[in-house]
DNA sequence: CTGAAAGCGCTAACAA
DNA sequence: TTGTTAGCGCTTTCAG
């Protein structure tokens, strides 16, 4: 026998309020057929002895729990800890508990993270997908919801339109002027990637139409720092007569690894060159100078989520999911 | 009635190999009093519903859940998303989930987090602590850490030594050469930014005793980027005849803040100003010039936390917690 | 070594 | 409107 406290129990309620435990019980539903008089002695008694509900037992007797699990590919991701923290405070909003776990990137792992957590009878799940695939069979009775990252299988998902998100980077910089541009895409083998490409190119080629100056490279690399910096390598190193006047990136991260490169080379940001990203993480704001970038509705999107999980067939219209651009210091029109 | 899905249960697992459920429970227990032919039926019928125990009904028979607390300021935050992130690993290998909540330095809510996890019969609970009290009251029953920084209620707390750590800042300044020094601090109100202050100018003052040309002026501020740019400024603005040739900061925000600053006004860093961070964030080593810094040992926090969790009195020799120094391009000689 | 049975704390169906 | 009671699925005595 495990050492158990004296804890105060829903019997111990019921014998100091002189009713049944189920009177009790019903108190604690707020199920208003209760009578004034017993609900104060209830009431009073269950503040008296400090009473707190047992979780585990409510969770086996209704075979659910207050719970949400989060799965995402690493906390240490800014723009994932942005998106937790907000997960959690809607979840606590709605008095769920946030269990957390990480699955690096590993379909595997990923698979085994929503499993587990699937064995605690969570209200539901929601997981930022590690690939385009998902990893992991649909329960019938848990909602599973992904966010962020769309993935190939149909599948209830909620994330803001990439392609338009893109599409506004495009605007952009084509208003500034510029017409020599490069585009740092993601994984060829990632779909948000796919998008942001497809979104930005082709509002991009529908903007310069016609125009003889436009040229457009795009080169495929991570979405981390590195990619950025080999890419800005290529492009800015000697080539200094056809150099590119902006540069936009699939992520904050290859921006700013752009960024640095070009710090390094010696070409001026934004004077002789614009950088854009995609995603607004924290460090866009703090980078010098201030990075342009797409800011995803982190807020909406993990308000919708936890509202999907907790409603699943809800038809209360959705937020506005849609990215905005965020004009920051590293963009100006293009040099002449 | 909530729509029960058929699931396998303990019963159904004890009929389908013929045996009690006591005996399912005790394979399940690994307990070794069950002999082979059971055993090998059990496991196979185990095996062939897929039963998956009930985790709800071990919680409230054992009056205790397999989840482990994490409560912290801010997920945010990329040191305190590094130590989530360690400790996730660690409780994982010991079979717990992490229950994330944060407290936004809320002295008020970080205690309600911890009640709130409590009311789950965790474990234990591990916490980031906002400021420099605790919050709230310790249970008997349940372990509760803190973790990072030192609470001034005597408490069981895992942290590395911050004098300590700054004194290698304090070493490395003066190794370089460096005498004229700006020291920013955090917090007067915080134990850490204190102890950090301490162990930084004790050390330098010690270092440079009777060196006619030492001086070492204190600022205070906040942890984060204004406060390190707010110095920079003052430090280095209209001050160039007896300007500071090297900033040490109580946390990298700040020491990112100032490098900054230094760029904004004109001022090299490393050749004109070396500058020193603390904690080591990924983010240290991402600016130009990467940040110069002293790493907390996280990974070994987060093992310890965690074994002191599962096994309180456990007598093992603690992993090292003593912080590193990081030398990147952020540092170099004092000029002449 | 194994089976039978009590009971963890709670909710909800059924009675009164 | 309130009380009584049967389990939810599991572990752990206690017998055998």
């Amino acid at each position: 026998m495990v050492d158990r406290i004296k804890t105060v129990t829903i019997k111990d309620v019921a014998k100091h309020a002189n009713v049944s435990v189920g009177t009790v019980s019903r108190v604690l539903a707020k199920n208003a057929t209760v009578k004034q008089p017993l609900l104060i002695r209830v009431n009073k008694s269950i503040e008296l002895l400090g009473y707190k509900p047992n979780l585990a037992a409510r969770a086996l007797r209704a075979n659910k729990d207050d719970v949400l699990g989060l799965v995402l590919p690493d906390i240490t991701n800014p723009f994932f800890a942005q998106v937790a923290k907000e997960i959690e405070l809607e979840a606590a909003r709605h008095g769920l508990a946030v269990i957390l776990a990480s699955s690096f990137d590993d379909h595997e792992k990923e698979a085994r993270q929503v499993r587990a957590i699937l064995d605690r009878s969570p209200t539901g799940i929601i997981v930022i997908p590690s690939t385009d695939s998902l990893s992991f069979e649909l329960p019938e009775t848990i909602p599973i919801i992904t966010i962020d990252r769309p993935v190939s299988n149909v599948h209830e998902g909620v994330f803001a339109d990439q392609e338009l998100g893109a599409a506004l980077a495009a605007d952009h910089v084509f208003e500034l002027g510029h017409r020599n541009i490069v585009y740092i895409a993601g994984p060829k083998d990632t779909i948000v990637s796919e998008q942001r490409k497809q979104g930005f190119s082709a509002r991009i080629k529908e903007l310069c139409k016609g125009d003889p100056a436009f040229k457009l490279s795009v080169h495929h690399g991570l979405f981390d720092y590195e990619a950025g910096e080999k890419v800005a390598r290529l492009v800015l190193e000697n080539n200094s007569g056809s150099r590119p006047t902006a540069i936009v990136a699939a992520s904050d991260q290859q921006a700013i690894g752009a960024l640095r490169e070009a710090r390094d080379i010696g070409v001026i940001v934004p004077t002789e060159l614009s950088i854009v990203g995609f995603d607004d993480i924290a460090l866009a704001n703090i980078v010098v100078p201030r990075l342009t970038t797409i800011r995803q509705p982190i807020e909406a999107l993990a308000k919708t989520a936890v509202k999907r999980i907790i409603d699943p067939n809800s038809n209360e219209a959705d937020l506005d999911l849609t990215c905005n651009l965020i004009v920051r210091t590293s963009t100006t029109k293009a040099p002449q």
